[in-house]
DNA sequence: AACGGAAAAC
DNA sequence: GTTTTCCGTT
């Protein structure tokens, strides 16, 4: 069947206000499980509707690190549906995909909680940003409790990494670090992808992207997040901080989110877990909880991040380490990794994610919520929904029934608003030591410091180019 | 609701 | 390899 799906239509070419690589990778939205495979994978999705505002009616980080509530099933399923031009999704389809995941350590079931999941973040980053030295870097090691305390050593085999994305480096330099200019053959051939680590791009303790990739939203940051969010920005944990797109933008209103909010964003939470000292001692582990709302402060502003929920019990325990050593040595680390010399503190300015939160009260409604029903005003649309299928072809000519599925399961929105508020962070949060979060942070600083002031925002694209080659020579 | 086998589809 | 579809079981 020929579906031209939105998640076909929306990939690159990119609008230019998408800044690749600002948010992460574009590997990361088509992950090439198989030749020409740009699919986006469900957790992925998942992660997306995850830290979108809209969506907290639908889904929502509740409860333990890394947990979300699927409050909306069946509109999860819709959406899901709808993305991938499945007119006849529904939960127990989509469930059973997340399942899936459960053999592959992306998820787990929380048990005895309804609808609720967790992620295991440290695989998500680790295969995300493969760079990170996980040896070297103790910073993303805290998820082990993903395992929730058994004594399983965290699935971070070179195995099962390379399994869930076959472009991890793991064989040479064909992986994700390299841009085979595919699109647009470059005669520099492969080159490293600078604009995928923005954060690696330079020795310069700060830079920012050259504005004219940051369209129409300058962003001032003293350093361009990986994930394209500055928590030291005012607003920066209200959300707002990510472009929004005015009407009219040429970067279509509908469904594929904006990269700069992009789905993994989410992700250097885990490293402001670690960021906390305090890290009260013992893990509340995602089964033993009796609800989703461990350490949600009621009243607190919501913050739509991408992140997960605070990691209230946070081991930080030397079995913590176990497995990111081991991946480590058993990885040897990939070529991209301690090659480089780039033991990557990756990300943990954003130690400093989860200070306070955006303006209360400022959440739009969810989707479900506009839809009617237990909610309100049916009225307008919204990034991620698409109200015409027209394109998507359907296995019959039953896709009548789509809506009606997807309608029949009781909501059963918890807490509303409230339940997806995030817990406290600001006032556990040790303040930002330096504005730099690898400089201040990161174990081993790349020697690049005799690179040009990288990357000011005036710099013109051939001396990146310059940097990038520098970069390649000191790769090989 | 949640799980997981099986097979087909992609 | 991942997801969808179907379905029996817990």
């Amino acid at each position: 069947m020929d579906c031209n799906c939105v998640s076909d239509l929306l990939l690159p070419p990119v609008p230019t206000l998408w800044t690749p690589g600002i948010a992460f990778p574009d590997w990361a939205y088509k992950p090439e499980s198989s030749p020409g495979s740009r699919q986006i994978q469900l957790w992925h999705f998942i992660l997306e509707l995850l830290q979108k505002e809209e969506y907290q009616g639908v889904i929502a980080w509740q409860g333990d690190y890394g947990e979300f509530v699927i409050k909306d099933p069946d509109e999860v399923a819709r959406l899901w549906g709808i993305r991938k031009c499945k007119p006849h999704m529904n939960y127990d389809k989509l469930s059973r995909a997340l399942r899936y995941y459960y053999n592959k350590r992306i998820l787990h079931k929380t048990k005895g909680k309804r609808f609720t999941y967790k992620f295991n973040f440290s695989k998500v980053v680790l295969v995300n940003y493969p760079l990170l030295d996980m040896a070297n870097s103790p910073f993303l090691l805290a998820q082990n409790h993903f395992t929730n305390g058994s004594s399983t050593a965290p699935d971070c085999s070179p195995e099962a990494l390379q399994s869930l994305f076959p472009r991890l480096p793991d064989s040479g330099r064909a992986g994700s670090l390299f841009d085979r200019g595919a699109t647009a053959p470059s005669p520099e051939g492969d080159k490293l992808r600078l604009d995928a680590f923005p954060f690696l791009s330079s020795g310069a303790p700060c830079y920012s992207k050259p504005p004219s990739l940051l369209g129409p939203y300058p962003r001032s940051p003293p350093f361009d997040y990986p994930w394209g969010f500055n928590p030291y920005l005012p607003g920066a944990f209200s959300l707002n901080n990510c472009p929004k797109l005015p009407p009219g933008s040429l970067y279509p209103s509908h469904f594929y989110p904006n990269p700069l909010q992009g789905g993994l964003s989410g992700l250097p939470h885990p490293f402001s877990s670690l960021l906390h000292p305090g890290g009260e001692a013992g893990d509340r582990g995602g089964t033993g909880a009796t609800n989703g709302t461990a350490g949600g402060p009621a009243g607190a502003p919501a913050a739509r991040l991408g992140l997960p929920p605070y990691p209230l019990g946070m081991s930080m325990g030397r079995t913590d380490l176990v497995g990111g050593a081991a991946l480590g040595a058993r990885e040897g680390s990939p070529p991209g990794v301690g090659g480089l010399g780039i033991g990557l503190g990756l990300g943990l300015g954003l130690g400093a994610v989860g200070l306070a939160a955006g303006p209360p009260g400022a959440r739009p409604q969810s989707p479900s919520e506009r839809r009617g029903g237990v909610k309100q005003d049916p009225e307008s649309d919204s990034d991620l929904e698409i109200t015409d299928l027209s394109d998507c072809s359907s296995d019959n000519d039953n896709d009548h029934e789509f809506s009606k599925t997807a309608r029949s399961r009781s909501q059963i929105l918890l807490e509303g608003k409230k339940g997806a508020m995030m817990p406290p962070l600001a006032s556990s949060l040790p303040p930002p030591m330096s504005p730099h979060p690898l400089k201040s942070l990161v174990p081993l600083t790349p020697p690049l410091a005799s690179l040009p002031p990288a990357l000011s925002p005036s710099l013109a694209l051939h001396e990146r180019h310059r940097e990038t080659e520098t970069l390649k020579m000191i790769h090989s």
